[in-house]
DNA sequence: CCTCAGTGATTGTTCAACAATCTCGAGGTA
DNA sequence: TACCTCGAGATTGTTGAACAATCACTGAGG
């Protein structure tokens, strides 16, 4: 059965999952030839995939002397939310009347963050409440952006990786999530941007809040 | 003396300069032993530097098939100008008094493009005029944006390969990026956001015309 | 004119080897 | 003790060769 994926992509799909995950934390060093047993496929392949997650941003390299999962600054998870902030507010502000496609999509996320705080699983809520967000920002139509945001969004997740008590730091957003999308649904474009204004204040100040706290 | 860059990327850098200074042209292929030949190292190393210029939207990559120089469809160009829009709008829109170092960065990037129209290179005009804009983009003091706004800039040069006539499809926008620079300098940010949605609609048109013309 | 097996070209992946560089500790010196 | 040097081990950087998988094309046969 060919795969249509390149065996580096796939290895490098594992090795994302398992960092969003928070398998592999912040700091921890991958090390080729550990990956290399593990994955059972040659060094040059688990370069590639390395190399890969390295121009996405979810680890660090060293020359010489190897790679490891990315640690944020804090002007780092700032600069996230001074994108997020661009990008979903812009996406608001210039979107029209919800089609049923991206309506669809919207309630699928909301729907799936809903069901992961039911079995408490924090870390799916918050897959899935970012999902919405990308949904938002898909709004602009925009293939280039829509792939940017996704790295971003990846990156906030080595944010998140710290959170000590997940489910406070996770629980009061679906909320927020659902009232945006109804004033989206209602075309009030303008009260859904203050919403996600707020939203985004408050999320950021509790990201910054893990680098002072931990 | 060790250099501070992999092979790989050194590679990666000429084949961007490569493809950016239109010796490397939209849908040449890209093959892989020649590119060993042709700059002495092993297949590997070609491979990361192909992959790399692959995640940064300058080639194509087909499985099984391999690597050539990008070509972008007419909706990708269009989508490149959402980006510019919404980044270099944005980027003005929040501005305050332009810093020393801004100013200065900004009035380097339009001398060199002064310097680049006297001496009739007009691939030289493009690049500046383009690094005046990127510094537009770096008002945001996003290191995020400012790497993502570079490869927007390194791709919608893949859209000039195909102008035919360079000289006046260059021309006239230098007096534009000048007078979007004064209005910053005078913290007219309202005149000077006009201005530039006033250059990204015929920047835009142009660069469409050449889909429809050659 | 169409079909299809074969062939050559190109990429996908693996393996083994060696060079370059970093880390860290042992041992010597003041 | 404190500091420096040097060397061993670990890890990455790069190479070269090999073989499998896939694709593009050609030519024989219907």
């Amino acid at each position: 059965m060919p795969l249509t994926l390149s065996l580096a992509d796939q290895i490098a799909l594992e090795l994302r999952a398992d960092i969003i995950g928070g398998r592999l934390l912040p700091g921890m060093p991958l090390i080729e030839a550990d990956l290399v047993k593990a994955y059972t496929a040659s060094r040059n392949t688990i370069r590639e995939a390395l190399h890969r997650l390295g121009q996405e941003g979810l680890t660090r390299y060293v020359r010489n002397k190897g790679v490891m999962v990315r640690r944020l600054e804090r002007a780092e998870v700032r600069d996230l939310f001074v994108v997020r902030r661009t990008l979903e507010l812009q996406a608001i502000a210039q979107s029209g009347p919800l089609t049923d496609a991206q309506s669809t999509h919207m309630q699928n996320a909301i729907d799936a963050t809903t069901l992961a705080r039911e079995r408490e699983d924090w870390r799916a809520v918050a897959t899935h409440s970012l999902m919405f967000h990308q949904q938002i920002v898909a709004l602009m139509g925009s293939p280039l952006f829509d792939e940017f945001f996704a790295q971003v969004i990846a990156q906030l997740r080595l944010a998140f990786c710290a959170a000590p008590d997940e489910q406070r730091f996770q629980s009061p957003w679906l909320e927020r999530d659902h009232e945006i999308y109804t004033l989206l649904t209602r075309n009030q474009t303008q009260a859904a941007s203050e919403a996600m204004s707020l939203y985004l204040d408050d999320s950021e100040r509790l990201s910054l809040a893990l680098f002072d706290h931990p």
